[in-house]
DNA sequence: CGTTGTACTTGACAATGTCAAGTTGTACTC
DNA sequence: GAGTACAACTTGACATTGTCAAGTACAACG
């Protein structure tokens, strides 16, 4: 069968892409398919191979645009209401529950071996500058960079602890009869991000922002 | 072929739980093979049928066995030498990094289906419930329940964010060069279990605010 | 015209998840 | 002690999967 040809070149790139992404964000990363993700973008099961090489190289790529995403989103973020702490953690959760087929694959080195791609990694790692520039701006840029790296962790492992358990965890099963996830989510970030302004004050820090 | 006989009764449960526990631990769940598990524990293509039903019925079950443990590593937690907050963080770091294949399944409810699975459902709920109690340590037993809640899932997010940043994800390669994986753990504990000190501290002076 | 390369295609193969249908031993009734 | 029921497996079969190998169509370039 002749396959009846794309409108533009570099389409099925993304038909593919996309294709993964939605098999990815309804029925998880696990569930991903190389056959259906042809057979969902009209193509050959062996077209995929040709630009991903194989099923991990799909991953990797998703990966590289979720970071890429994810740098651009903290680069965008809006200081000019709130604290930078209090914009970075919204700005996180916003990203992981509006990008949920990225996200559930961005953090898997077991699947998309982010270390294996360069260009991965490196979209990992300016995702990983913009956060550091986001901690400065919460506690300075005086601080010596051992204790930044410190807080940047910190300020990650809260964000990232808050998104995977919304998005994949058991968390939305907790939740207290009358409190919906929203305002729930809200009221996790408002704490932490009082923390962190407590923690900043007794630093002797002087934060940009509100 | 007829196999050998086990020793005891029930015992290829266990082999096949264990082999299954193996390849997540080294491989990533991802790369759990039915045919592999029953070939590791040297039983027939089916026999893991027979314990678990299908593929998720192994994953509800390593679920259900790391809830249970975890629910037990917070009861067997010592407050006697520091706070609640920080003897729970290094409980939940400690039992994530000793229990990598469940922990690495614990939180997947698209591969487990915690939800359809009750015995997974209860043991989920009682590690809950134990986080709920350690909360209580930290803040008191006087606050309003939706306060103890949000404190919960912070308190949650934090040391559930560290360990998958750590196990799964990046984390463990943005070291800065001279800092050990285990003394940055410890220092993001130290700083974290400090921002819940100064949250409580606050609380305690006045503890309807927000 | 021939060569080269890209962007696919079909075909084949071993391995996988799972259904179906045995087989074997133990326990319990009659 | 014969019969039955059930648990704990077994082998066999099948559609589906990831991936290797080998085409095919077509544009660009010499």
């Amino acid at each position: 069968m002749v396959p009846a040809p794309h409108d533009q070149h570099g389409d099925v790139r993304r038909l593919v892409l996309d294709a993964a992404l939605d098999i990815i964000t309804s029925t998880g990363a696990e569930s991903l398919s190389m056959r259906e993700v042809a057979r969902r973008a009209g193509v050959s099961h062996q077209a995929p191979y040709h630009y991903f090489g194989d099923r991990s190289g799909i991953f990797a790529a998703i990966s590289e645009e979720g970071f890429s995403a994810l740098a651009g989103a903290f680069r965008d973020v809006d200081f000019s209401n709130t604290s930078a702490a209090k914009a970075g953690f919204i700005a996180y959760l916003n990203f992981a529950r509006s990008h949920v087929g990225h996200f559930r694959v961005m953090f898997r080195q077991d699947i998309c071996g982010v270390t294996d791609n360069e260009e991965t990694a490196n979209a990992a790692s300016s995702a990983f500058d913009e956060l550091l520039q986001m901690v400065a701006r919460t506690i300075g840029s005086s601080v010596d960079p051992k204790a930044a790296h410190t807080f940047a962790f910190t300020m990650w492992s809260h964000a990232h602890g808050l998104a995977t358990l919304v998005i994949d965890g058991p968390l939305p099963q907790k939740l207290l009869p009358g409190v919906s996830l929203d305002d729930q989510i809200d009221a996790v970030i408002n704490l932490c991000s009082h923390m962190v302004a407590l923690e900043a004050a007794e630093m002797g820090l002087v934060p940009q922002g509100h």
